[in-house]
DNA sequence: TGCCAATACCTCGATTGTCGATGCCTACAT
DNA sequence: ATGTAGGCATCGACAATCGAGGTATTGGCA
């Protein structure tokens, strides 16, 4: 009944995850998606509409760098790679998670 | 110390804090705002522009009621107390919440 | 007295991020 | 031949946050 527009997803941390992804190895982004839908037992669903932009938005900024190639399967995929910035940057987005969750955590638990 | 450059807030919890602060007692906008930034060591700023918003969701929604009051220091102040509805509407933010946040943990402890 | 900070309410516009839909193309199986 | 799944991407709608602005009252201080 209704109403069920269930967020899905926590806003704000795509791109955390989509970086913390890259750090395991280099992928492409159907791939990410996928990886990041099974791991977290499906309780993430990464949207294309979400994830093509998202990825987009790490080019520009130099985290990621991208390179066509052709998958195992034989399809023409675009290669997502970490780069040293990425990775200060995923450190910076941690960094600033936790703090955040830690905050949430305080008044959830009303210490 | 609190980050200067988009510390914001984890979007889509708003809602879910602000519910959570009135279970411990009935409380007018400016209030809560303070009161989730002391008890989050300030780590969660909400701004007016936030705020407010937030709380006419939650009234329209009949998660929370209001009445107008004078606060202890005397000024007009516009009461806001959880409803039955509002107790079950945190209860379903919560269980989502820590069902995405234990989602995203796994990905970020790359299981 | 005059002024300002803090309290307290609220609104507006801009910005951003997500979502659903759509479109295109290829590989593989039926 | 047809459909399903993999794979790329964009579009417009929608919702939430943010910064700034606006009003008003209280209390302290010079």
């Amino acid at each position: 009944m209704a109403t069920n527009k269930t967020p899905e997803f926590l806003p704000g941390t795509l791109d955390m995850l989509i970086l913390k992804t890259l750090t395991r190895a280099s992928n492409h982004g159907y791939g990410i998606a996928q990886y990041i839908q099974k791991v977290s037992n499906e309780a993430l669903r990464i949207g294309e509409g979400s994830l093509y932009p998202a990825l987009q938005r790490l080019l520009v900024n130099g985290w990621v760098e991208a390179e066509w190639g052709i998958s195992e399967t034989g399809r023409r995929v675009r290669i997502y790679r970490l780069t040293a910035g990425g990775r200060k940057q995923l450190a910076r987005e941690v960094a600033e998670f936790d703090y955040l969750i830690a905050g949430i955590a305080r008044v959830m638990e009303g210490a």
